[in-house]
RNA sequence: GCCCCCUUCGUCUAAUGGUUAGGACGUCAGGUUUUCAACCUGAAAACAGGAGUUCAAUUCUCCUAGGGGGUACCA
């Protein structure tokens, strides 16, 4: 085998992608790509209890709405249980493991007196040296590795750096519970073995099981893969990020309106840096990313910088890439069944012609689709409160002046349209903004908005006319 | 309880045995402006605490505190 980094991402499917599992995902990504080697995917799916099919299929949606590909077949863990179970049996042959006929409650009873006695919990090996003569009947038992009793097990951590930890606190764990399937610690050790596993990137709080996982590599004869454990995210508190946070799923970040690309350059940037590089491309980090750099310690989600830089894609993507993306995620908003009947063909083509003014001012998609809102809308519009109080007064009267001076602008063009405004403007010796403003809360029915001649373009001449006409309408049946 | 890890502006982070401790987000103040954004300029803002090593520690060591992870026949 040649000497080729291979990675590997492996979550257990008993819930979504999460925003942790999502950056490990893209450090093992990008470390692959940097090294010109291998990313597998590998479902943690040994648990069959807790492991959904509706949860695989939101983590592999997740990864590939991140731009997050892996080689190969996906490899379920499960259908190797025949294989793990094989290694157990052979670490039994080899007098690494034994087998344990002690009861759950025997196991709670050991737990509490170490505990008691200041001693690391966990099985006191009462199994290991009794004779199975002794063996209760009728009692399925569970195989566990023989740990080594003394000594030290040494992780030479990428992250962490080297971790020692004392053999006499790791106990002797089960490899293959008494129903015959095979444990996590087992199935990774035998996995990262036969997929060839060269780096194990993956969560802090797996790093205690590198030490038992290497235990079993050494049982075995073989070579350990090489470990880099990355800090874990926190919430904005500080505390463990919880659903309150942002441990949702990605598709939680879709639906928020985040840009993958934009997601992934936060998550890069968490926990790892390249100086002052704060927005890079995907080759750029495919390029500086290396484990080395990788902080040691957690790192806080913060939404603020993930709008910020969500902002910056926006204005970055082209306007087509936009309306498919809106396109798409219309109908998994709240009212978006609603929305997307109301928004036909031209509605979109509107849309497009408005993105360049629109994406300039949202954050999300979400935000760019509510400030598109007035291109959607039918007559009259409703106002807001805002701009209802920018027509009470003089607004109405200065739209009832201007309107005229509008419907006279041949062609319809942004600049055309602007001189006559302005010159409106000039003429009744008003500010800009004084005619601006009503003509704003009369288009849109809001107080903010892309620029007013972008506005009017967008909109059409008779669909503009028609919506100034209707506030001074309104103006004069209040009079009357 | 026991084991392991972590600690630089509010947040993400950079750097260094001697620096005015840098950048970004956010905040605040100006500028620009048809609104809002964007953009530009500027400001406030950090080496957790205590010992030790050293001519000199934010940087090295130890202790304390705080935070996190693990401690399953879960992964």
């Amino acid at each position: 085998m040649s000497d080729k980094v291979i990675t590997r991402f492996a979550p257990s499917p008993t819930g979504y992608l999460h925003i942790g599992g999502a950056r490990t995902a893209l450090f093992n990504w990008l470390y692959a790509k940097h090294t010109g080697g291998k990313m597998l995917l590998r479902i943690e799916d040994t648990d069959q209890a807790r492991s959904t099919e509706g949860a695989i299929l939101a983590i592999l949606d997740g990864l590939r709405w991140l731009g997050l590909d892996w080689d190969g077949e996906p490899v379920y863990q499960f259908t190797r249980a025949e294989r793990h179970r094989q290694i157990a049996e052979q670490l039994l042959a080899q007098g690494n493991a034994y087998r344990c006929y002690a009861s759950p409650a025997e196991l709670q009873a050991m737990r509490e007196k170490a505990r008691a006695e200041g001693r690391a919990p966990g099985y006191d090996g009462t199994w290991r040296h009794r004779d199975l003569s002794e063996a209760p009947s009728g009692i399925a038992p569970a195989i566990r590795f023989k740990a080594p009793g003394d000594g030290e097990t040494v992780i030479e951590d990428q992250v962490q750096g080297r971790v020692v930890f004392a053999n006499k606190d790791l106990d002797d764990l089960v490899i293959l519970r008494s129903d015959g399937t095979p444990t996590y610690n087992l199935s990774v050790v035998v996995d990262d073995h036969d997929m060839g596993i060269t780096h194990v990137i993956r969560g802090d709080d797996h790093l205690t099981n590198a030490a038992r996982q290497t235990q079993i590599f050494k049982a075995l004869g073989w070579d350990t893969p090489i470990y880099a454990h990355v800090p874990l995210i926190h919430g904005p508190d500080g505390a463990k990020l919880s659903k309150r946070h942002g441990a949702l799923g990605v598709e939680a970040y879709r639906a928020m309106g985040y840009l993958p690309d934009a997601l992934r350059n936060y998550l890069v940037r968490l926990g790892w840096s390249h100086g002052d590089s704060e927005i890079m491309s995907t080759d750029e980090m495919i390029q500086w990313f290396d484990l080395g750099a990788i902080g040691r310690s957690a790192a806080r989600f913060d939404f603020a910088k993930l709008e910020n830089l969500n902002g910056h894609y926006l204005r970055a993507a082209p306007d087509a890439e936009l309306v498919a993306r809106l396109k798409a995620l219309v109908p998994e908003l709240p009212d978006g069944a609603a929305l997307l009947e109301r928004i036909d063909a031209d509605g979109w083509s509107k849309l497009q012609r408005a993105m360049p003014g629109l994406k300039e001012r949202a954050k999300t998609l979400v935000e760019l689709l509510d400030s598109a809102a007035f291109l959607f809308a039918t007559r009259p519009l409703a106002l807001d409160g805002p701009a209802s109080k920018l027509l009470d007064g003089p607004g109405r009267d200065m739209l009832a002046a201007l309107l005229p001076r509008l419907e006279g602008v041949r062609p319809w063009t942004q600049a055309g349209l602007e001189a006559a405004v302005r010159g409106f403007a000039e003429e009744t010796g008003q500010k800009l903004g004084k005619a601006a403003q009503p003509l704003r809360a009369a288009l849109t029915g809001r107080s903010t908005s892309p620029g007013i001649f972008d506005v009017l373009e967008v909109l059409g001449r008779e669909e503009s006319l028609a919506r100034i006409g209707d506030q001074c309408v309104q103006k004069n049946l209040l009079n009357f």
